[in-house]
DNA sequence: CTGAAAGCGCTTACAG
DNA sequence: CTGAAAGCGCTTACAG
């Protein structure tokens, strides 16, 4: 096999007539080398092929040189820009991702935990709000973690997200303004940190304009599109209905609109949808949808920043940092002004 | 710090009144350690609370537990369920997932070669045809490497995929039976495996059933919402224009369905349009997307499969294994039956 | 600025 | 079935 030859550190000291305490500093801290001796160790290294050997310096330096991503569920769409961002800045500093998702491990969270011990990697980014953080807690290690979107629900550790309960009352506005009063909305699974603080705007909102709240319009769904299909279904059999829906995500907005469309009931000529996130086919839907624009991969990015500066502090887990990203509604043509009473 | 006082191997053996050797064997392979032995040393482990440290593992068997993970663009939606069965499959057998974003390194490509040297990975899982393959082949190592989806242009290394040029003709027959003679084909980018296959197979399929190919008809596009806009928009401005398009995937189909509705023309009534991979948006568009379903799932899964097959055995990368997987067609609202002429 | 030497925490022939 | 011992390939105080 071609590694049992690769060049180990000891090869390129030889060649390049230095010890290997040398050639390690030239390669990983090349100021503290003399310009001349870093020149010869580089050129010997070049010649030689030589690459470092991770499980080697990992064991030395006690750092793995990746970052584990929890993310809750890797088939959603939603996750990818986000993801995009995160590797794109981790990469950019030398860092892997490792990946993990959160939900096909669920079954046994002892995976998820073992991606959280030392040896596996230098820090987490964790997209997923509901994971059993008391384990994390009774583990021996503490990485330093980040979470990106959603937060734990102690919200006790560093986070980067947008402000929820604010973009909700953006949307709800929006209706408002279009001269809705009749307003529903769809939720995302109860118990989730976005649920709880989107549906609280949406509360928030109606209650500042006055306007009343009918439990009736209000449907519990978990982002996906069968949810908007579910919530239209239970739309359509409703005595009197909101001329109204906000959706907790796209993606219910998706499901609800199609789902209405099939029982010839027209977005927005009927009603109007309104979602949340902007994932890219929002604009190509039909009709385009209005949502709240949430910057994904600024968020992914952010996060792993943020992460980045935490290892190299060193800092505690205790000492919590949480920024919020700028959101913005979109109108686009999924909801329509219609006469005030 | 916690980890300082993280317990080794050491204090397990100590406790358990054995050798470090005999911890290792009970804890890798148990089957060769008395029954007893295997005990004392499992309570031991679980008493102290051992965790082992993948580093040094690593170092000393020549294994890293990793697989790398070459995807084309995270932030496509595409890639996710591909991603969800890989990840669920090596997770399954105790393997991380290094994921890397292939076009967010194109500027440094030495970044994504850095990943397929032994120390950092047992393995490559490549969704990216066009990786420059020549740099894999002079790097010094060549870990076992088998492509998903899409393959290498000398498709000399295993890979799991569809069959794509069967796959468009099914799509192409489909718009013949349904009476369609003047039919249009919009590619993905010029050189992509995907495409030059796809579009193969809308030729034979063409010709085979004596329909004239109309070189105006034909669009490069590159898979993206925007390529299906600006073919849209050339079919505007078409003299004489196709009764149907093929579009090389679902989204190229999206931006095509929205700006013709934009500009007042609708599908299926004034043209059929037809998508390829049936994402999870595709039933809940509106026409819900007629397309080819392809095994998203299924493909990560079988590459994964693959991988650790070949791992397993220590097979040479110029042993080709090539497995394809079915397509389906799934006829929703997007095409329609015409009158032949 | 550089080198000699210890040691990171495991695994694995080897011997019994 | 088990243990003693070597060693994987680096990094890092320490001394000069």
């Amino acid at each position: 096999m071609a590694q049992d030859t690769a060049p180990k550190i000891k090869d390129v000291a030889r060649i390049a007539g230095v010890s290997t305490a040398t050639v390690s500093r030239a390669l990983s801290k090349p100021e503290t080398v003399a310009k001349e001796t870093r020149e010869a160790v580089l050129e010997a290294a070049r010649k030689t092929g030589y690459r470092i050997n991770l499980a080697a310096r990992n064991l030395r330096s006690n750092r793995t040189g990746a970052i584990v991503v929890l993310v809750p569920n890797l088939g959603n769409p939603f996750f990818s820009q986000i993801l995009a961002g995160i590797e794109q800045t981790l990469a950019r500093n030398g860092l892997s991702v490792l990946m993990v998702d959160t939900k096909h491990s669920q079954a046994r969270p002892e995976l998820v935990f073992e991606y959280l011990h030392h040896s596996r990697a230098d820090g987490i980014i964790c997209l997923d709000g509901s994971i059993a953080m008391t384990q994390l807690e009774n583990s021996r290690v503490r990485l330093p973690i980040v979470f990106a979107c959603e937060w734990h629900e102690t919200d006790s550790y560093p986070s980067i997200r947008i402000d929820n309960a604010h973009s909700a009352r953006l949307a709800i506005r929006h209706l408002i303004e279009f001269g809705h009063r009749d307003i529903g909305y769809i939720d995302g699974p109860a118990g989730n940190v976005l649920s709880s603080t989107r549906g609280a705007g949406v509360l928030q909102e109606l209650k500042a304009q006055d306007i009343d709240i009918v439990q009736d319009w209000f449907f519990e769904g978990d982002f996906t599109l069968n949810a908007g299909v579910a919530a239209a279904q239970k739309w359509l059999a409703l005595q009197t209905r909101p001329t109204a829906l906000f959706c907790a995500n796209d993606e219910t907005a998706f499901g609800v609109i199609s789902e209405l469309h099939r029982n010839g009931v027209s977005v927005p000529d009927d009603v109007s949808v309104i979602g949340f996130d902007d994932i890219d086919f929002a604009q190509c839907f039909i009709p385009p949808l209005t949502t709240i624009h949430q910057p994904r991969e600024a968020l992914g990015i952010a996060a792993a920043d943020l992460l980045i500066k935490r290892i190299d502090q060193n800092a505690d887990n205790a000492n919590i940092v949480q920024n919020s990203l700028p959101t913005e509604l979109i109108i686009r043509g999924s909801t329509r002004r219609i006469a005030s009473r």
